[in-house]
DNA sequence: GGCCATCAGTTGTGATTCCAACTTTACTCA
DNA sequence: TGAGTAAAGTTGGAATCACAACTGATGGCC
């Protein structure tokens, strides 16, 4: 009873579980749309709906004569955890994710003294990651750190790894969010026609009550799309039945 | 020449044209699937995918045995924006929006008084807002301002335009962003199951460098979600060629 | 005038079929 | 053995037809 649902949610619930509860493991193979015909019993234009729901979901990401394959988590909202799915995501769709790393030495500007708590014109490391798929910059990325928690051997993009290993366990992400491009920071990079709006992120992250790292991101509002997921059509309201 | 885009995106990027250049406006009416049939010379498939498209990216919104109408225009990012469709996007849905707006003076906490960068202790206006769709609680705001801002005949969810008729401009709002559920707000009025995830935004509206209005918004995270939008399948990357 | 039933129109969902482009695998042949 | 080729499988796009549930408006009836 209580099963009047549409049939492809029966199909996207099935998968989402499996994937939420680690059944399906991020790169493991989806059905095809064959194969979920047969296995549920359903005609093709439900299960290719249900994967076009699961990919627009962010779950699984698919690619044209390989099949699907579960994504990394994307989880809810984390900002930085949709960033840390560039990488992946880019390799996913055959485009070929680049990234240029500079680190240098600095002091600290007056605002980014204040983020990080410290005296301004202290000595930071600066690090700057210009994002690409396939040549063509699509992210920019400048963080900074204070040297002292910097021991000029690691990769500077692992701090939370990092601090971990230094007994130190960060805390708490906070992310200042602005809908333009702020002056301070370098943008020219990214090649943006003029008027073109961007997410800037102003992120710290914390260890206990203190800021060990913080960063500027800069990214083209086309890469991401806040979506106000409404608890009716087209949405996929997260099993609301149980 | 250049034309072997899908059919569907053509009726996509011009419905799309028409709305953000403003020809259709939030309220108007969207030709239905067998008018675009008919308008644009594609199939039914076509028709339907588009409208599904333009759906998700939240430009129009659709009924059943109504029809679909622009929606206001969502932009892309900016919380408070997506938040203001509330009202608007639960009527059009057919549920009933309401809220209930609880206003009392008291003396600021010493975080809230940071945020608005007075004393602490000072009075401040709290208004605590419990939006609520079809009766159900879906959404908690307390917002805070100083009491020297409130003549207390307003409307206190009309900060902006008060403080504009005051001759000051609300220039900027910072968000910072949690996922989590925070102490100090009472989250209880959203009868939330334990453990569920929700997004904590405390927001700051500025009038120049003067912190005017400071609230924080529990959404739980089914109703929001943060999509990485790939350049890539089902993406409608916003007119690539052009 | 007011109320109710009917009816055309619309959306959401679904089945079925087809095709182009692409990937992967297996196979053939030099 | 190695390289090129063929075949099978997959996704994205598309056409066509169908049906249930719902909305808005029309018109008839009291």
């Amino acid at each position: 009873m209580a099963n009047s649902d549409p049939v492809y949610l029966r199909v996207v619930e099935d998968l989402r579980r499996q994937i939420t509860e680690g059944l399906l493991q991020p790169g493991a193979p989806i059905p095809s749309r064959h194969q979920i015909t047969r296995k549920y019993g359903v005609g093709e234009t439900a299960a290719r709906h249900a994967l076009r729901v699961l990919a627009q979901e962010g779950l699984i990401i698919g690619r044209v004569g390989s099949g699907h394959r579960v994504r990394q988590r994307p989880d809810l909202l984390p900002l930085h955890r949709a960033q840390a799915h560039f990488s992946t995501d880019m390799h996913a769709i055959g485009r070929r994710p680049t990234c240029d790393v500079k680190t240098d030495s600095a002091e600290a500007r007056p605002d980014i003294a204040i983020r990080l708590r410290i005296a301004a014109q202290s000595p930071v490391t600066r690090t700057r990651i210009v994002y690409r798929s396939d040549g063509k910059p699509v992210q920019l990325a400048v963080s900074y750190e204070p040297v002292v928690y910097n021991d000029g051997t690691d990769d500077i993009t692992q701090v939370a790894h990092r601090l971990g290993g230094n007994g130190l366990k960060l805390t708490e992400v906070t992310e200042h969010v602005y809908a333009r491009v702020p002056q301070p920071v370098e943008s020219d990079v990214l090649d943006l026609p003029a008027g073109v709006h961007v997410l800037h992120v102003e992120r710290t992250h914390w260890a206990g009550d203190k800021p060990v790292e913080t960063s500027d991101v800069i990214i083209p509002c086309d890469q991401f799309r806040l979506v106000y997921t409404l608890p009716a059509p087209y949405g996929d309201q997260t099993s609301p039945t149980r």
